[in-house]
RNA sequence: AGAGAGGUGGCCGAGUGGUCGAAGGCGCACGCCUGGAAAGUGUGUAUCCCGAUUGCAUCGGGAUCGAGGGUUCGAAUCCCUUCCUCUCUGCCA
């Protein structure tokens, strides 16, 4: 959510960044800017007859003291009116800023400079690539068909247990599985992130807070009896764990890595480019947060790139990182880096990381700040990245790492799976 | 799920109708002490909003003691609702 006061600063300058997501916000500013005026005189108006009712009620007390209950009396029913028209102002401003609320709410985050103009993902830049595309085998097979070959996914049986989306993992398919998870988790606590082990059900305090709500209320699993959500990544559970908090500045930076599964309902998402394990109801993913200094938040999702990189690197798949354009940023992000996997096999590119600095947009939402070495409190930056979501890095290894006798595990892996190959 | 207790500032913890934004401690900041540090010692130290003035410095006002509502001239303090925590009992990984 953006701060009300920053729009009123730099209005024209939001509305031009903003076009960049294609986002006309001449009128919601307008919207905004006038609630907000509203609200300000109605606070001033409001605080004048509190002024009074207060000093009428210490003269009261003072007159009560000297036994002079008559003249008390009388300021009594002075009060009367005033209690009225306090109330009255009162149920104006908590409507007001309702409203104003609601408004801010609508209105995406402020894109970095560096993010590139663009309406869809075709304008995303590719800003890095490395790893040699493996040119496979006559006959190699797309990694849902080698899941089956192998038996390393049923998809059949999730759909008979709970529905399509939801795949069942298998014998080598889940230890795999359980490999990369733990292979993640070392990576990014070896980089200095600790680890956390943190709920999959959130409140919606935890929704609204990172931005899921009421933004995408419809892409969450909902569970109306108790009214919780299930997690649609790490990064709502994680970033949470701050929420409300003041830091002291020598707390910062703070960093976290976390495995969950991930929920998504995934509305309105079909098409040729669903297949397997490309996109699910239920996946698996380890997380990296990281809460920061304003003036450090843009080194550190540079940090945060470096690392998933090196990953990549030693599973030796074959990568590209995209700028995201305007037009294909999240809602709530400033500057986004994707990393997108090369399926051989599929011959198009996966998304298996995205790395996003928030600056302070989920901060104001989460009241999560922090005291400077001034003393004063300030709104820190919030960042996050996959590192890395499980079901198309899996999707990459068994696609390309497949030979006609079967597939190889990536060296780094094959410790944590006690196996070399799939046959 | 039943019975009881409780939710206060960055943290701990006093405070049961008016001068309480709130004692005390810890932490933190600055100073003194010291060759330096520790200890000791002095001072300071909540947040948000509105307004004036405009340099984010200062001043005035308002709100905030889990949240929401009520009683009252006046509430951290009384009442109601709700959320949460703890203890005991019950149930169960």
């Amino acid at each position: 959510m953006l701060l009300i006061n920053k729009i009123r600063e730099n209005k024209d300058a939001f509305i031009q960044a903003l076009n960049k997501r294609g986002f006309d916000a001449t009128e919601v500013f307008d919207k905004a800017l006038q609630l907000d005026q509203e609200r300000r005189a109605t606070q001033t108006r409001l605080d004048e007859k509190l002024a009074q009712s207060n000093t009428f009620s210490k003269e009261i007390g003072m007159l009560f003291k000297n036994g002079e209950v008559q003249k008390a009396n009388l300021l009594k029913e002075k009060t009367v009116q005033l209690k009225e028209q306090s109330k009255e102002l009162q149920e104006r401003l908590n409507t007001l800023v309702e409203e104003l609320q609601q408004v801010l709410y609508t209105i995406p985050n402020i894109p970095n400079k560096l993010v590139p103009a663009g309406t869809d993902e075709n304008d995303n830049e590719v800003v890095f690539k490395e790893g040699e595309i493996p040119t496979l085998f006559e006959g190699a097979l797309p990694h849902w068909e080698l899941a089956k070959k192998y038996d390393l996914i049923n998809f059949e049986l999730g759909v008979k247990i709970t529905g399509a989306g939801f795949p069942v993992y298998k014998g080598k398919g889940a230890r795999l599985q359980r490999a990369l998870i733990a292979y993640f988790l070392d990576k990014n606590t070896q980089a200095g992130y600790t680890e956390y082990q943190v709920p999959h059900l959130v409140n919606e305090a935890s929704g609204l807070g990172t931005g899921q709500l009421p933004d995408k209320e419809g892409q969450m699993y909902h569970v109306t009896g108790d009214n919780l959500y299930l997690i649609p990544t790490a990064e709502v559970p994680v970033t949470n764990l701050f929420r409300g908090d003041l830091l002291m500045h020598n707390d910062l930076p703070i960093a976290c890595t976390g495995y969950t599964p991930c929920f998504r309902r995934e509305a309105g998402s079909y098409g040729a480019h669903v297949r397997g394990l490309n996109r699910l109801h239920q996946f698996d993913k380890v997380e990296i947060v990281r809460i920061e200094h304003p003036d450090n938040s843009y080194k550190a999702l540079d940090q945060m790139v470096e690392h998933v990189k090196e990953i990549l690197r030693e599973l030796k798949l074959p990568f590209r990182i995209l700028r995201l354009c305007g037009g294909d940023l999240g809602f709530t992000s400033a500057l986004t880096y994707d990393f997108e996997v090369f399926s051989t096999a599929q011959d198009r590119w996966l998304e298996i990381s995205s790395v996003s600095n928030f600056e302070t947009f989920q901060a104001n939402r989460l009241k999560l700040r922090f005291k400077d070495t001034n003393g004063k409190n300030k709104l820190a930056h919030t960042l996050n990245g996959s590192s890395l979501a499980l079901p198309r890095v899996l999707a990459g290894i068994l696609e390309n790492y497949q030979t006609p006798n079967g597939i190889k595990i990536p060296e780094v892996l094959v410790p944590y799976c006690g196996f070399e190959t799939i046959e």
